[in-house]
RNA sequence: GCGGAAGUGGCGGAACUGGCAGACGCACAGGAUUUAGGAUCCUGUGGCCGCAAGGCCGUGUGGGUUCGACUCCCACCUUCCGCACCA
């Protein structure tokens, strides 16, 4: 019989399936599809359990699909590119890619260890050059349709990763790796991908992910898009041939302007204050305030202040002059990089007012309470009401103002309505060398000509020295750099910056189907049978940065007529964090627990099962050591149980079509009930799979099953061979998308010659599962005083006289006076007396 | 400041649609087995009062709706997360 061996038993599982190719699903298959798959992983060097949650809830919803008979693809690679592969470089002198082959493997054997039902054969690696050809390929074609173009731009710098940052990944001002260095600003010609020609797209789709991505991620991404729908409108500088341009939602309020902002960064700042009185004083100021980094201006360090210009632009509608001053309040990326300013209603306008004590002026009377004193404002007034000191709009409700004024002045050409979008062009550029070369080449005659397409892969030269210092490296190779025109066949210089690693991960899961396919990206035909991914899983970091761009590349390769459909994803879920001493799992904490010493300790089965039976999984997860223990003792108690009956109980008949198993009728009491609970147990567990998720519920109920078996102890006395064998053939077929190693053992001692990756999924029989009595409540004044068990075709009445004729309700009714009885079928009797 | 999620025993959590609060696990206590310990099996375990039967209190706080509220409504407190001059 022996004990619980997870050493023995895990390897050998794994090994059977791998042989027998259980994991591999076949592209072309009459099946239903179903395509799962984790956030594909940076290969960092190690995995610990905080990892290992996002790959056992995939898992384990693999392999209860697998079990359904659906063909399931459930592949996983790696996010092979990066910076931590050349920090390690300059750190330990070996090459990026042997640190990030010996992590790759490394990881690779930790996730083997935990018998993950990956389609190993799908494995794919971004920094092969295989790969990320079709990265150069994709970005030629943008190239060709206008999505990509060069531009120099203030970009940001991070000191520590010396190396340009997208938007995204500035965090409050800082490296989205070293929360603590800020971030610089340098001008670069950089690389962009037209994100924002999706931009409307991309929120609108968001509507069509209701009920398949996360409330939250959604809100995220919405927020991260920020559309707002304004105005363009133009102010003439007095005294000059200039306009500025603002940008506003709120040209009602244009008359309660009493200045023009314009950004310090403004292209006319330095031509306007240039033969002003005071110009160089006012220059000096500017200058200043061009120095502000954003972070500061954002997270409040310096104050919000700004200088008069000594000019004057006038409003085009009253036509009064408003002074124009220089402020850090207002900011170049956004809108025009001027502003009206009004205080009386725009918040930030009101306190620029006050310290400047600049007038203000009400122009919109709110719709109910006091009429609003522009003398004694507290705060502004956002909201819409009755214009008033308006010139001809005076008297017009304020939204219809909007819409008139706007009207007039583009009849004038002085306004056009304009919307506009938060999020920004995504720049691709990366002074690194461990990364996709950008596959164009700078020529003498021609400019920039882009490498065609014969010539791919621009691969990324090998032989390559690491200083640490300065920009690229392969500025120094000069085989790569190096190059000859492709228009004139002149000398060129090639591009040395590479992509973002996010271009590696916004399409891997198209390549994963045809992983070596060598004439284009993917198959077409394939593609269009396994999109969309039916459930994507990962962690929530990726809101707005992966999780943008892959919606992005989706539509582009649809505009290539690649793909049909608009949104690569179905359904996403967010798995909660794991949490170890009070903060989440990380090596940068050292709280990490490994999985190495889980697999040699307790097993991988124990440590995937503790996984999902500590917490829902969108929830966050305490790991504790005891509750480890727990499950292992759970897996102990089952393996022993089966062990002790398996011999008695295999030879008995097995439940299969036409021999539907143990009915009700030909069984005793206990048989009768441990059936029941059995039934019970399959419809929680299947359920539970099916609508929510809720994984330690579903554990919990196998648990209890478990239990009432040992409770029936001896068994033999108690349950036939046939009952038996049926019970514990569902408990361990549960329990196989959990402890997958475990069952797969029990499965054989049972009996059995096919696998149970093989087998389907138990039914479960709605009549077996019913409860003969139900219990009911009855209630005296809303407390529970007594119970019935009594048969659930009990109707209202039947109930009613039941509960007035139990003895301890009579006791407690006597001399009372009954106002109400309430009676719920099924649930339970209310009494209700005079208080 | 704005937006979101969440607050339940000593701990992780359960209660799915307004109907028995605390499933399951951990921890703890008692018993069986054992030379002993460990392991295993069984029993108990929200608080207070009581020998017991039983009673009272109890889901962050205060109010409300209802025969009945962890669940719905209002106000507030705390924690976590996201956004944060977006004109």
């Amino acid at each position: 019989m022996g004990d619980y061996d997870h050493k023995t038993i895990e390897p050998k599982w794994q090994r059977l399936w791998d042989q027998r190719r259980l994991f591999h699903a076949p592209r072309d298959d009459k099946r239903t599809k179903y395509y799962i798959l984790p956030f594909l992983p940076y290969p960092s060097g190690d995995l610990h359990m905080g990892h290992m949650r996002n790959y056992t809830i995939g898992d384990a919803v693999a392999r209860f699909q697998r079990a359904r008979g659906l063909n399931v693809f459930h592949p996983i690679g790696w996010d092979a590119f990066g910076l931590p592969a050349e920090n390690a470089a300059i750190l330990n002198k070996t090459h990026p890619r042997t640190w990030t082959e010996q992590n790759t493997a490394r990881m690779k054997e930790q996730l083997r260890r935990f018998g993950f039902s990956y389609d190993w054969e799908a494995e794919l690696s971004t920094c092969e050059p295989e790969y990320y050809r079709w990265n150069q390929w994709f970005f030629l074609r943008m190239l060709e349709k206008g999505l990509a173009y060069r531009k120099k731009s203030r970009v940001n710098w991070c000191p520590q990763c010396q190396t340009v940052l997208a938007n995204e990944q500035v965090v409050e001002g800082c490296c989205w790796r070293h929360e603590e260095t800020p971030v610089e600003q340098r001008e670069l010609e950089q690389w962009f991908l037209k994100t924002t020609h999706y931009a409307e797209e991309l929120l609108t789709d968001l509507d069509k992910l209701s009920g398949g991505w996360p409330e939250r991620i959604r809100l995220m991404q919405r927020n991260w898009i920020g559309k707002s729908e304004g105005a363009r409108v133009e102010w003439a500088v007095a005294k000059s041939d200039k306009v500025i341009t603002t940008f506003t939602t709120r040209l009602d309020t244009v008359y309660g302007a009493v200045a023009l902002l314009l950004a310090p960064e403004h292209p006319l700042v330095d031509s306007l204050i240039a033969g002003v009185p005071g110009g160089a004083a006012i220059a000096r100021k500017v200058e200043a305030l061009r120095r502000q980094t954003r972070r500061a201006q954002v997270t409040g360090e310096v104050e919000k202040e700004g200088i008069f210009t000594g000019r004057f632009a006038v409003n085009p509608l009253s036509g009064e002059q408003a002074p124009l001053w220089v402020s850090n309040l207002v900011l170049m990326e956004y809108g025009t990089g001027a502003v009206q300013a009004v205080p009386a209603h725009d918040q930030r306008d009101f306190e620029f007012a006050k310290k400047y004590r600049l007038p203000i002026k009400v122009v919109v009377q709110p719709r109910e309470g006091k009429p609003l004193n522009a003398a004694r404002l507290k705060e502004a007034f956002l909201g819409h009401g009755r214009m008033v000191d308006s010139g001809p709009y005076t008297g017009m409700e304020s939204e219809k103002a909007l819409q008139k004024m706007t009207d007039d002045l583009a009849k004038k050409n002085q306004a056009e309505r304009a919307t506009l979008y938060r999020i920004k062009d995504w720049g691709i550029s990366r002074q690194r060398y461990w990364g996709t070369p950008i596959p164009v080449v700078y020529c003498d005659a021609c400019g920039v000509v882009p490498v065609p397409d014969e010539q791919l892969p621009v691969v990324l030269p090998l032989e390559i020295e690491f200083t640490g210092v300065g920009l690229s490296p392969l500025l120094n190779v000069p085989e790569f750099l190096n190059a000859s025109c492709p228009k004139c066949g002149g000398k060129a210089r090639r591009e040395t910056d590479t992509m973002d690693t996010f271009v590696d991960s916004s399409w891997y899961f198209y390549r994963y189907l045809t992983p070596h396919e060598n004439a284009a990206p993917f198959d077409k035909e394939i593609v269009r049978r396994w999109f969309p991914i039916d459930q994507y899983i990962g962690g929530a970091e990726h809101a707005v940065l992966h999780l943008i761009y892959l919606r992005f590349w989706t539509k582009m390769m649809r505009d290539l007529g690649l793909v049909e459909h608009d949104i690569p994803v179905a359904r996403l879920f967010n798995q909660g964090m794991v949490i170890k001493d009070g903060a989440k799992m990380s090596k940068s904490r050292g709280n990490v627990v490994s999985t190495d010493e889980m697999v040699e300790k307790y097993g991988a089965d124990t440590a995937r099962l503790f996984t999902l039976f500590a917490a829902p999984p969108e929830k966050d997860m305490e790991w504790t050591q005891a509750g480890v223990e727990g499950c292992q003792r759970f897996l102990q108690r089952l393996y022993r149980l089966v062990a002790k009956h398996a011999a008695r109980v295999r030879e008995a008949p097995v439940a299969v079509p036409g021999n539907p198993g143990p009915q009700a009728a030909e069984v005793n009491p206990d048989e009768r009930h441990l059936l029941r609970k059995a039934h019970q147990t399959v419809r929680r567990v299947t359920t539970d799979f099916e609508a929510r998720w809720h994984f330690n519920t579903s554990i919990a109920a196998i648990m209890e099953l478990v239990n009432e078996l040992y409770l029936l102890e001896p068994l033999e006395e108690h349950v036939s061979p046939a009952v038996l064998n049926d019970v514990l053939r569902k408990t361990v077929l549960l329990t196989a998308p959990y402890a997958p190693h475990a069952a797969e053992e029990l499965w054989e001692q049972l009996g059995n010659k096919q696998t149970v990756v093989e087998t389907p999924w138990p039914s479960f029989d709605p009549e077996l599962a019913k409860e003969e009595l139900i219990e009911i409540v009855i209630q005296v004044n809303g407390r529970v005083r007594s119970r019935l068990r009594v048969s659930e075709t009990l109707n209202k009445d039947e109930l009613n006289e039941r509960a007035l004729a139990d003895a301890r309700v009579a006791a407690l009714l006597k001399g009372q006076r009954i106002v109400k009885i309430v009676v719920v079928p099924r649930k339970l009797v209310n009494i209700v007396l005079a208080s």
